[in-house]
DNA sequence: CAGTCCATGTCAAAATATTGACATGAGTCC
DNA sequence: GGACTCATGTCAATATTTTGACATGGACTG
């Protein structure tokens, strides 16, 4: 019989997943205080590190569908934390600025993720830690479709 | 000033995530032409491993919510791939099964799945892969609220 | 035994996300 | 210029997921 067979328990996508989803829970946890949620928290680091980025972009960037998104920016610009002009600058996208409201508020959120995530490779060596960062690119790269290696 | 101002490109978190979602994606794609969602599939895979398993005990492997997994599950009985008995045996716990043809399609779709992880991890050497592993369970743990140390 | 606690399964409602479709502006090729 | 393609933003409909609440069966404790 051929063994694709070792327990989810052994595998990288489990293992994966099971990151994931500890990291996510953690966040949550440290952002409610904030009344953020994790992808209004993402919206802000990436705007704030990238200003004036199209939501495309940003969707992209989340890895959510732009429609998605737009639900999110929304009630990030009613709060008055993300700006956006009504009308486009130059072209078709609309360019998302944070106000300096949106900027304090990033930053204590920042804080707090950065925390989680420093507890969260607490444990490992700073050369351990590269080397994860490193095995991670190195799957996501593997499995982003340029594909079709040719004759 | 205080840096918390890694750019997301360079921090574990993010890395996490985009494999995540890389990784979930090419399963997406993979699983579509058997009528699988990824969610199907792991619901599949976990009881094929563990039968007999709980609704809840499996939503905590899926890591998602009781109420979400049971959607997931009525659509595989209706398919006839998984059997649950109307009524509980011993306590108030059904206890899920794989049907015979829940487990032909169980192992034709891990097939593909684990064609996708080697294709991920190709670029990794043995030891690469297993300190991949140690990492993601590493941080796992240290984020799984065992927390509160006592005075 | 009564009381309490905990896990399970389920219902209803709300939040969240995706798919599909369309209009618009910009760039390209002829 | 005209026709084409492509990316962006948005609308509507659908699917998926979570939150909150409740009833039930078992275990544990007094």
């Amino acid at each position: 019989m051929s063994p694709p067979h070792p327990p989810v328990e052994a595998r990288v996508g489990y293992a994966l997943k099971r990151a994931q989803a500890a990291l996510r829970a953690a966040m949550d946890d440290a952002l409610r205080p904030l009344g953020l949620t994790v992808a209004q928290y993402a919206c802000l680091q990436l705007i704030g590190e990238r200003p004036g980025v199209s939501g495309s972009e940003l969707a992209r960037g989340m890895f959510v569908s732009r429609q998605s998104l737009n639900v999110v920016l929304r009630g990030l610009q009613e709060r008055e934390l993300v700006h956006r002009p009504s009308t486009a600058p130059q072209a078709r996208s609309l360019p998302a600025e944070l106000t300096p409201a949106g900027r304090r508020l990033a930053r204590r959120a920042d804080a707090l993720v950065a925390d989680i995530e420093a507890q969260m490779i607490a444990v490992l060596s700073a050369r351990q830690r590269s080397q994860l960062l490193a095995g991670l690119t190195a799957c996501t790269e593997a499995l982003s479709n340029d594909a079709a290696w040719k004759p």
